[in-house]
DNA sequence: TAGATTGTTAATCGATTAACAATC
DNA sequence: TAGATTGTTAATCGATTAACAATC
């Protein structure tokens, strides 16, 4: 921690890189604060917290000795503190809009999904490309024609995107999405989409989750079996 | 590959294990093999299959060295044989029954996504605690009182349950699930599960995932400005 | 000062990758 | 035999963990 006082890179300060893993489990730290804040916690340990995010005490504090030094030796971290520091280096402490292209069953559910507005994360629109649907009133929110897709990124300045549609129609709602300026996308459809650089893919897939959990499964109850 | 013949475990044979990140992305082969297949290929590279997969070749064949041999040098792959051989490691040739709890939006969705079915997964009860719900009949499956789940789960022999209740109730349910026997818990609910040695718990966390993506975001954009 | 707990170090472990010998 | 592509090796990289010095 010397001070690199006259270098180059100094004044874009906080920005350290941050291991991806460690950025992974930063969401869960921040739901494990809020929880404790909303249970009256002012003041807990690293292993405290570690246990309400279901980790070890090792791995907490040394993921966020990454954000910079928010504890106390001998005390331990203000809870409120805390969280509001993660929230920050998450980014999650304005709104981010996001639409969500797609509106079957899951795009439904996502788009009642109470826990994205609280944190963190508005959904400006709900679109899909079958007319059928365009009369629907989804969680207060009118689904519109695929085709509004750039007029909404543009007016809303949409970063982040979410396909809930068919694999078949993924990567075709990929690339408007990328035409359109959106650089981050949430895809739940089972399908690998190819963006270009720059562009930010997550995948959630839920059959791909059992499909783990099967093979565990398997070699428990059938390990003996040969 | 000497031959360990005369060695102790060698019955169990085909389990040597196979390290975390290789099974995670076993499901992902899987299903671009079943792409190849559905457009008729019947040979294919590893590289071409690693693009399919969107993994790149040397981390492909590594994964696959896990397994066996499976493919012939300077050929490549048979499609459908690859497959069944993936399928059969990973545990779908047979069906996996599940049981899903909590029947609001997103168990809703679940209970209709047909990637389950497809996938080596059979939806056998869908419960809530919530008596008004037992009305209901969900993608051809009636709606339970949460109570029949133990019986439930002796009748069908069910090992994976799907907890798609609030946060709450997420700790009862699965304490119920592993008292009934189930020891694969497949959890949406946004909470930290605790439960006995030999049970595997896998979470999705959509709003986890967003927040990634926003963490990344925000990088990109705001980047420059200090 | 004594007790507690952080932040950091260093060792270990696991995953990725490029390169290539084996072999079809 | 020549060309192609697998399966494996070994080097590198990143993540985890225990231990403890720093310090409240």
């Amino acid at each position: 921690m010397e001070t690199r006082a006259l270098t180059a890179r100094t004044s874009t300060e906080s920005t350290r890189d941050i291991p991806e893993a460690t950025v992974a489990r930063l969401p869960v730290y921040l739901r494990a604060l809020t929880t404790l804040c909303e249970a009256g916690t002012i003041t807990c340990s690293s292993e405290e917290l570690a246990s309400a995010a279901g980790v070890n005490s090792a791995k907490l504090r040394k993921d966020l000795s990454y954000l910079g030094s928010y504890g106390t030796r001998g005390v331990g971290y203000d809870v409120d503190y805390l969280r509001y520091q993660i929230a920050r280096e998450i980014g999650v402490t304005q709104d981010w809009p996001v639409v969500i292209v797609g509106i079957g069953n899951l795009g439904h559910a996502l788009a009642n999904y109470s826990g994205f507005r609280s944190r963190g994360f508005r959904v400006v629109a709900l679109l899909d490309a079958d007319p059928n649907r365009h009369e629907e009133v989804v969680a207060g929110v009118d689904v519109r024609p695929f085709d509004d897709l750039e007029q909404i990124v543009k007016e809303h300045g949409v970063a982040i995107g979410v396909i809930a549609t068919p694999a078949l129609a993924a990567q075709d709602v990929a690339n408007r999405m990328v035409a359109s300026g959106i650089s981050s996308i949430l895809n739940f459809a089972p399908a690998v989409l190819s963006v270009p650089e720059g562009v930010d893919v997550r995948k959630v897939d839920l059959s791909i989750e059992l499909q783990i959990l099967a093979y565990h499964e398997q070699r428990k109850t059938h390990g003996a079996t040969a």
